[in-house]
DNA sequence: GAAGTGATGTTTTTT
DNA sequence: ACATCACTTC
């Protein structure tokens, strides 16, 4: 492909007549529908180019999409025909760049502009408080069915107080015997406000209010932001739609507006998206002039592909009529595997992988497999392991979160904002220091009561005397992080707050072999800080790229968005928040890529496997009901298939282990829907192969040492610790527990001899902290007297 | 308070 | 199959 660095003057030239007429028509609305492989990255970015080097200023450029990668991408491709003015463009995810614009204008909202942003993992603990906290049964109120509930009402434009006054929610609730979840959203985003804390779809919901509540802010952006572009269209929602059009739809407005997408690759509507906006938004501009634009030429895929994709989504009735071709010849036919049992179709798709690589001489990056849900990865995991391909997962546990990870960011989340409940429950008692749920209820009971935060009540609440000396102690430490977070870098600050914090000490206890790994997950995360304090290239433009650039209005206020320049905690913080695993992809590495459906959208392989495509599993038996349901599947199925550029396999088992049992199913219909003249008519079963199903572990233990890509640690499990008896059960005389003092030595039927260090609590709530020699790693317990059976010895 | 046990739900996709 | 969570036991 040619596409890579083009003369500025003539990148028009580069593009066929349709991505010519979608980058030039600048002025008024255009929509543009892009078949896959039709070059609509090359058409988004050239067009912002085409409006710099027209003398459209940069910052008064939005382009929003839907991942960072895509945003990083456009700001690359853009910054290669225009240079580094390109940088000063608004491109970056709804999420982000809204996030910005909120952190400026928060003061208007009621936020603080340092505000934290609620990953789902906290949105769910602070429903599940909630549900606590109202005595409501946890069966009716189920914390996950309760969080989509609000998020779908958020994309819909329902606020509490609306949410309340409509009949027809509250209807729905009392027959779901659920009456109270009105009230559980009312109480969640009290919660969240007070808290200084924003989830994913309040970043999108309070601009929103932020925008229809203050005129005055609203004309800022309206005036600021002249060229507006949205690409992947078709997976915004009602909400993200709304704001779109609150930025260009004003008396005087040029609604220099263009939205990219492709109706068939709508794949995301269980999370509210529609293609209803692609036909509102040619009725909403309709009287504005609108153009549309066809990209139909896939420049993607070969012939064989191209002719299956379209034969699959012609199933679909609901959709714009489009014809996607392809001029790059026929190609090789789509292959068929056919296996037994789930490892089976791992062992031989390891196989075709490795033959692909003999064969057509790929590389480990030009291949991929793609399956419906995550959990399917692992006998790809296995095999290629086997056969020592390197590979990478993505999706599944996120880096982030990991639970060591998530503790040190609770403290850091701490220093930046106090308020943050759910980083504060995280971080209170762990590493341990005596306070424990009892004194924490108290603290929550007491800030629900006066309508603050926990913070604000900590150290005001009567508590026993020892959990009161631990929560001055803790408060004092997070009011001296806040002050490294203010005037430390984030580095500095991080490292100094997982030491005292004695995070660190805690994890270089644990000398298992996890224990190592949690380790060296933390030591990552400081690295990662680190190299965002050092890292000046990512967003440099800002400061120092274009000096020929003449000055205009709205540049100086561009000073006032937080940019790379801010290197603090609080930066940081704002940053790894809306990023992902596959944002940070290192493309240097050879890598076999394992992915879901849904990850893979955007991205081209040379060859492409799309596996158990088998009914109920693609399509899935969440959505195969519904005809809108089957014909989502059926579009994620054209979105698997369009990612190939020459070699399509699809694959399939006929039983397969589900919730731990083997389930039988039938090959999928998608299928029946690709012609057979498109499938490569010998599809030979190998006897030798059912012979070979046993798992690769089985046939050689010893392999699994060596494995050089192992991502996720296929570790044993070191067993119960300790379970060894150090004192003779027939010998052993407990005493009663009054007797016990400090400073005695003690013996103990499991833990063996010890000295009582310490002894708190009265009556029978002593809780002795007792040494005991004998132990490996963690030698200090501390054992509630009540039940502890001890023996004294001196 | 800590550790071990049994019950239960989870698995469609993600910013 | 696996992880999380309420519950029991020391």
């Amino acid at each position: 492909m040619s596409i890579s660095i083009q003369p500025v003057e003539n990148y028009l030239d580069s593009l066929n007549h349709a991505q010519q007429q979608a980058v030039t028509a600048t002025e008024g609305p255009v929509l543009v529908v892009a078949g896959p492989g039709s070059g609509k990255t090359r058409v988004l970015t050239y067009r912002i180019a085409h409006l710099i080097e027209k003398g459209v200023a940069p910052w008064n450029i939005m382009a929003l999409t839907f991942t960072n990668k895509a945003a990083k991408e456009m700001q690359a491709r853009i910054e290669k025909v225009v240079g580094p003015r390109a940088n000063r463009v608004w491109a970056g995810t709804f999420h982000s760049i809204f996030a910005r614009i909120l952190r400026v204008e928060a003061q208007h909202i009621g936020y603080p502009s340092n505000f934290t942003i609620y990953d789902t993992e906290d949105t769910k603990s602070v429903i599940g408080t909630i549900i606590n906290e109202m005595n409501l049964n946890k069966e009716q109120y189920n914390v996950n069915a309760i969080r989509s509930r609000i998020s779908s009402c958020k994309s819909n434009l329902i606020s509490p107080k609306l949410y309340q006054e409509r009949a027809e929610f509250t209807q729905e609730d009392r027959q779901a015997k659920r009456p109270f979840v009105g009230q559980i959203y009312e109480k969640y985003t009290a919660r969240c406000k007070r808290s200084g804390a924003m989830d994913f779809d309040d970043l999108l919901f309070r601009l929103y209010e932020l925008l229809q509540n203050h005129p005055e802010v609203v004309e800022k952006y309206q005036q600021r932001f002249t060229y507006l572009l949205v690409d992947e269209f078709q997976d915004t929602n009602h909400l993200q739609y709304a704001i779109v059009r609150k930025f260009v739809s004003y008396d005087g407005s040029p609604r220099n507006i263009c939205v990219v997408g492709d109706d068939a690759q709508s794949i995301y509507s269980f999370r509210g998206a529609t293609i209803q906006n692609i036909l509102d938004f040619e009725k909403d501009f309709k009287a504005h002039g609108i153009q549309t634009f066809k990209l139909e030429q896939n420049y993607r895929s070969t012939e064989h592909i191209v002719q299956a994709a379209n034969q699959v989504i012609s199933h679909n009735k609901r959709q714009i009529q489009k014809t996607i071709f392809s001029d790059k010849g026929e190609g090789q036919k789509i292959k068929v595997i056919k296996a037994m049992t789930d490892s089976e179709e791992g062992k031989r798709v390891a196989d075709m992988i490795l033959e692909q690589k003999n064969r057509h001489h790929l590389a480990n990056k030009d291949i991929a497999v793609l399956y419906r849900t995550n959990a399917q990865s692992r006998v790809f995991e296995e095999y290629l392991r086997h056969y020592n391909i390197p590979y990478r997962v993505f999706g599944g546990m996120s880096f982030y979160q990991r639970k060591e990870v998530k503790d040190l960011i609770a403290y850091l989340r701490l220093a930046v904002n106090p308020h943050d409940e759910e980083a504060l429950r995280r971080a209170i008692n762990y590493p341990r220091r005596g306070i424990g749920n009892t004194t924490l209820d108290k603290i929550s009971a007491a800030a629900a009561q006066a309508d603050v935060t926990m913070w604000d009540v900590l150290t005001t609440v009567p508590t026993g005397a020892r959990a009161s000396g631990a929560l001055h102690d803790f408060k004092s430490m997070i009011a001296q992080f806040g002050e490294k977070a203010k005037n430390d870098d984030a580095y500095e600050a991080a490292m100094s707050i997982a030491r005292q914090s004695t995070l660190i000490d805690l994890l270089k206890q644990d000398t298992t072999v996890e224990g190592i790994q949690h380790l060296d997950n933390v030591t990552g995360l400081l690295d990662g800080i680190k190299s965002f304090v050092e890292d000046d290239v990512l967003d440099g433009g800002r400061e120092t790229a274009d000096s020929g650039w003449p000055t205009r209005p709205g540049e100086v206020e561009d000073r006032e968005y937080p940019a790379s320049h801010d290197k603090s905690l609080a930066a940081y913080l704002q940053n790894i928040a809306l990023v992902t695993d596959l944002d940070q992809t290192d493309t240097t590495d050879d890598f076999v890529t394992l992915m879901s459906v849904h990850a893979a959208k955007g991205l081209e392989f040379k060859s492409i496997f799309v596996a158990g495509l088998e009914e109920q599993l693609f399509p899935s038996f969440m959505a195969m009901d519904t005809p809108e349901g089957l014909d989502e599947e059926r579009r994620l199925f054209y979105v698997a298939i369009t990612r190939a550029e020459q070699f399509l396999t699809l694959s399939y088992a006929n039983s397969r282990y589900r919730y731990g049992q083997a389930r039988f199913n039938s090959p999928s219909r998608f299928l029946d829907e690709i012609s057979a003249a498109n499938l490569d008519a010998e599809t030979p079963i190998r006897n030798q192969a059912v012979a070979t199903i046993g798992r690769p572990g089985r046939e050689s233990p010893q392999n699994e040492t060596r494995c050089s890509s192992g991502v996720r640690g296929n570790f044993k499990r070191p067993g119960p610790l300790q379970n060894v008896m150090r004192a003779d059960p027939k010998t052993f005389k407990p005493n009663p527990s009054e007797q016990i003092q400090t400073g005695m030595k003690v013996l103990h039927l499991r833990f063996g001899e010890g000295k009582v260090l310490a002894i708190d609590g009265a009556r029978d709530k002593r809780v002795a902290t007792i040494f005991f020699q004998e132990l490996e790693d963690e030698k200090q317990k501390r054992i509630m007297l009540k039940f502890a059976k001890l023996q004294i010895i001196g």
